[in-house]
DNA sequence: CTGAAAGCGCTAACAT
DNA sequence: ATGTTAGCGCTTTCAG
């Protein structure tokens, strides 16, 4: 069934049903109304692919991701594909695992399959994979700091501050010596704003800040075992900050484990602030990331690059979204406060 | 640039440069070579549109599923991205929301597009959406129960068998009255098995089993409230069963808000076993449900679909995978089982 | 082993 | 307002 058929079966030309479907005003409505008709009757929908071959558009937008299973990135997805979802463009995704390779071939994939835009997440990968010679020419939105990615539109946290802010709570309670547990394939920005904060802050606390960092998986099990290590190596901090809430969650429970008391014997922060940490016990004080407002932020600002292509002019942007502090329970100090749905 | 200017470029012809991409052991390794160097200098991909046109193969899949943003769904998405970027196919998702129009709207979508197959996660929306004149006749697995969709192909939990075991927990533990706390949207298989296992414990109890439903969001808050209203309507059972565990855990929370001792006053069950069941205070009796697991098992099941079309044997099939009942504190009495990370 | 040429189904000038 | 027709870029017989 092709539109050659419906035309005969209509009485009309190709044509006519050619416009039926891409500009219908132009077309009588007697024979509008008739061919839609017979398209109806026979379940017609125009192929795909030999409208795609001269139009040269595919309503198709790529999400690469490092990993569908996070807090945050499932959000993000999920703000990307409302977006596109309501303005009719389907989006096709794939995740890296940190993988430059995989990164690499799924961005070569996307290009083959001539994707209008491609929204990115993530660190540095992908300025290699754009050297090794891929030139994605099309719009192309970066999540992520612009530094870690040659392109010209980027949208993120504001990572810096929330670190800063976080930092400077923590030693308004009085904390001096801080560890980061932070998943090297995921957290590299955030890690890398905590040391900035960190450095930020040093001049005026007279050398006494003292600094460590863990490598962990984003998991329970990952913040788990660090505990475990760090305790072992008997390298305890008087705070612990995690890259994600599963980590700080697995730390909640190898400190309980461990008979170490949350915040009186170690003051515990997260980044995220997904919805267990105003439930736990103690409640995590963390960075509320409004991920799915990132997502959604992402893909109009593709849309914006795709409706626009022509004004090329080669300004690149970025945008920032400012992160909040969430205080709670598990720095301890503060008069309790209990935020539980905000 | 395309063939032609690849074919000119290498003196050769068009034919033989779309050889050399589809069967290159036809062609003279020579000329492969020659014909390579070329592409790769001039950074070419066939073009998409005009190789679908004439072979009619798409290598992408849809996922059509209510929600992004839920620890079981995530997993399902993670497990059928795997597989099927292994097999170098695209993957396309959407999210329904539980909405019909949206559904129907994207299945029409993904016919348009020819994709070579779907994946449908929920419950019934799609037996209607097919009636409504779509007919899909593409591979489809359903992942579900084979009674909430007309197609051929199914793939779920055994959700019956695993509320038959966690009802059959808790009547051990003492409790007669019970009550469901889940989402319309996403736990109707669930509810529908939950009240399955007490129909078939009823005559042994001798009229003695109690039992309410409360419909709630899948989320911290929907338990939160819940349990709120559960407590106001002074009809508080002896288990609280949830859906998903966000549900338990803003329940926890709520208990903790009323000084409501749980297990002691009031035991908590849930399905899904996302980490945080072992990790929150006290750990949380779950179902366990390897999602992932669940989300390759119907990738593959719509791979063999697709390459054995030949074989349409009208036969339908259903794999059943098998959950596992983590028994932790939350419903008390047993020995304290402390399953971290297994 | 390689080349020439006929489509695949649709859209958009260009005619009428 | 509608019809005719020339491609879009590729694959694949069919010849050579």
């Amino acid at each position: 069934m092709n539109i050659q058929k419906i035309a005969e079966l209509a009485g009309v030309s190709v044509a006519t049903v050619s416009r039926v479907f891409n500009h219908p005003d132009k077309v009588l409505p007697e024979t509008r109304e008739r061919v839609l008709a017979v398209t109806e009757e026979h379940n017609f929908t125009p192929n795909w692919f030999a409208r795609g071959l001269t139009i040269g558009t595919t309503k198709t937008i790529a999400l690469i991701i490092p990993a569908i299973v996070s807090d945050l990135y499932q959000n993000i997805i999920s703000g990307v594909e409302t977006v596109a979802g309501n303005k009719g463009y389907a989006v096709i995704f794939g995740q890296t695992r940190g993988d430059r390779e995989a990164e690499y071939n799924f961005l070569k994939l996307m290009k083959e399959r001539k994707v209008d835009g491609i929204i990115h997440v993530g660190t540095l990968l992908m300025r290699e994979s754009n050297d090794q010679s891929l030139s994605l020419d099309m719009p192309l939105v970066h999540i992520g700091k612009s530094d870690s990615c040659d392109c010209k539109i980027h949208c993120h946290f504001d990572t810096d501050e929330a670190a800063h802010r976080l930092l400077g709570h923590l030693m308004e309670l009085g904390h001096r010596s801080m560890s980061l547990v932070y998943d090297k394939k995921q957290d590299k920005e955030i890690a890398e704003s905590v040391e900035n904060a960190l450095k930020a802050f040093a001049p005026q606390t007279a050398g006494k800040l003292c600094f460590n960092s863990y490598v962990a998986d984003d998991s329970t099990e990952g913040g788990y075992l660090a505990l475990q290590r760090i305790i072992k190596q008997n390298s305890l901090p008087d705070v612990l900050i995690t890259g994600g809430d599963l980590q700080a969650i697995g730390i909640l429970k190898a400190a309980r484990d461990n008979k170490l008391r949350i915040p009186q014997e170690l003051a515990l922060a997260s980044f995220n602030d997904s919805p267990v940490c105003s439930v736990v016990s103690p409640a995590l004080t963390s960075v509320e990331m409004p991920a799915a407002k990132l997502g959604m932020t992402a893909a109009r600002l593709l849309f914006d690059s795709i409706e626009n292509e022509d004004d090329d002019s080669d300004y690149s942007h970025e945008l920032i979204l400012q992160p909040k502090l969430k205080i709670r329970e598990s720095c301890g100090n503060t008069s309790d406060i209990f935020e539980l749905f905000d």
